[in-house]
RNA sequence: GGCGACGUAGCCAAGCGGUCUAAGGCGGGGGAUUGCAAAUCCCUUAUUCCCGGGUUCAAAUCCCGGCGUCGCCUCCA
């Protein structure tokens, strides 16, 4: 398995710290906000790395945190007027709810910062001693130029960096590059803890490097995030924890690209997010999943509706044909588990490992799974197509997409987004059956005219009806 | 200004020195099927990979220069 590490920027072969055993941390939120769909762009693909690794037999651990207190959240509460605890706490209740919809993985561990305040403070008294840190009036600074790697993540030199620091008011660094390890309390409502440099607050960056070395150890395997986090946020955790235990960190660094809209970074300060609630008035969540998806993880995305849609025709119609066939062929589920391991699936499997493996390329093994079904279409075999399905079923438990047809999920994508867009056009899903039993009996009257009116009226509702030979089949269709 | 990534058919997007007369999706064209039908089926749609040099027996893939786009350098997935 290949990787490409931002840390040093090569590809190279993924080779575990511990045998079989894969430690990986990703960063979270700061749960201040909504999560919006550049947060999605993330996460899938993490979601999609983490399943893929687990079905390649790696005993996984996977850590995402959550980072509970903060400037933000703190500004937060005082334009909500409720305390930063609400803040925190609503913000990941509605993540839990917004989350929910794509079947994500849920991590082994999911950290909250206010949990490990204790961690923190231990892992700032090990960096000031091992000199590394400082303390004025109640702040703790690590002190950048004490940490000769620092800038190799991110690939900027110090001297650069220098020219775009800032130094805020009220700050007393010996070095405009240095970062706050703790923050103290300066306000009567800002949450705060004891400390041995009085009350106060985590700086950002500290935590990450506190709970991911709690669950994964000081050394671990993955650590990933979007690209936005390389600097400073990933770059300052590695000085820390590095100053603190003298060890490597984490091996592997992944990053996600960034996903824009027109042309621009999709990002709370620019205003244009999209949110959750928004995206799934539009498109089902697995249109989303396998949009995300189909570009490589370290690749920008522009998003638009208009990509959107292409992808939600692609899945339409490879569900649609799917599960047609495979009604016609009359294949059953058992069928399908007899095929498990059949020679021709493995090698499909084989193929398609081998482009996972290859820093987890999930276009081509999505191509992959066009093309293996074209050639099965093209054979008009029921063997090759229980073939195929058996194999579909191995990719929707390797990494949960392609797996919403009735013989192997009992899920139809199909249906589920019929129904879709019955809300999304305030139409019930019973009177739509209805229109079509109408339309059916208009036909067996010859009466066409009238029976293409339903077509009509259905298509402005977003379903197609496609005449076969087991009567009108629903097919979402958009143009 | 510094750093990084990218520029492949009408659109989206793989490709990491030969198997590329370039995967896959969407769209387009022609035909089959159909009462009709945008679904399905069959055929078709880049001799070419931003431009100009170079390295090599061999380059979309490596190097140099140019043009253009995006991201990071401040909070950010």
């Amino acid at each position: 398995m290949k990787i490409k590490n931002t840390y040093g920027g090569s590809y190279q072969d993924f080779i575990p710290l511990r045998k079989d055993e894969v430690g990986i941390y990703v960063c979270g939120l700061t749960v201040y906000d909504r999560i919006h769909i550049g947060h999605l762009r993330s996460f899938i693909p993490f979601d999609i790395i983490v399943r893929y690794m687990k079905f390649r037999g790696f005993k996984v651990t996977f850590v995402r945190n959550f980072t509970d207190i903060d400037d933000k959240i703190i500004s937060r509460a005082r334009e909500e007027g409720i305390s930063p605890y609400d803040v925190a706490s609503k913000y990941i209740n509605l993540f839990r709810e917004d989350i929910a919809h794509f079947e994500l993985l849920t991590p082994d561990f999911e950290p909250k910062v206010t949990d490990h305040i204790a961690d923190i403070i231990e892992l700032i008294k090990k960096i000031i001693n091992n000199g590394y840190a400082y303390v004025v009036d109640g702040d703790v600074y690590f002190h950048v130029p004490s940490f000769k790697d620092y800038g190799k993540l991110s690939g900027i030199s110090t001297e650069n960096m220098l020219a775009g620091a800032r130094v805020e008011p009220g700050e007393n660094k010996k070095n405009p590059l240095d970062f706050a390890l703790w923050k103290a309390k300066k306000y009567e409502d800002e949450p705060s803890w004891k400390s041995p440099w009085g009350e106060g607050r985590p700086g950002w960056h500290i935590e990450c490097s506190a709970m991911s070395m709690k669950y994964l150890g000081e050394e671990f395997d993955i650590h990933g995030g979007g690209q936005d986090l390389i600097f400073p946020h990933h770059e300052n955790e590695i000085a820390q924890s590095r100053a603190a235990t003298g060890k490597g960190f984490a091996k592997y660094w992944l990053h996600t690209g960034h996903l824009t809209l027109k042309g621009e970074k999709m990002s709370k300060s620019l205003g244009n997010v999209i949110d959750v609630p928004q995206l799934l008035k539009k498109f089902h969540p697995e249109v989303i999943k396998f949009s995300l998806a189909k570009y490589h993880y370290r690749s920008p995305v522009e998003f638009s509706d208009d990509n959107m849609k292409k992808d939600e025709k692609a899945l339409i119609n490879f569900y649609y044909t799917l599960e047609f066939e495979s009604e016609k062929a009359k294949i059953t589920e058992d069928q399908i588990e007899k095929m498990r391991d059949d020679s021709r699936v493995k090698e499909l499997l084989n193929s398609f490992c081998s482009f996972m493996d290859d820093d987890f390329n999930s276009p081509s093994a999505f191509s992959l799974v066009f093309s293996a079904f074209e050639e099965v279409r093209k054979s008009n075999s029921k063997d090759e197509l229980i073939r195929f399905l058996s194999f579909l079923k191995r990719i929707y438990e390797a990494i949960g997409l392609f797996g919403k047809v009735p013989l192997i999920s009992q899920k139809s994508f199909i249906e589920e987004e019929v129904i879709r867009r019955c809300k999304e056009y305030g139409i019930s899903y019973d009177e739509v059956c209805k229109l079509v039993e109408k339309r059916e009996e208009l036909r067996r009257q010859k009466k066409f005219q009238e029976a293409d009116e339903i077509r009509k009226k259905l298509l402005n509702v977003g379903i197609y009806l496609q005449d076969t030979i087991f009567g009108a089949k629903k097919i979402p269709y958009s143009e």
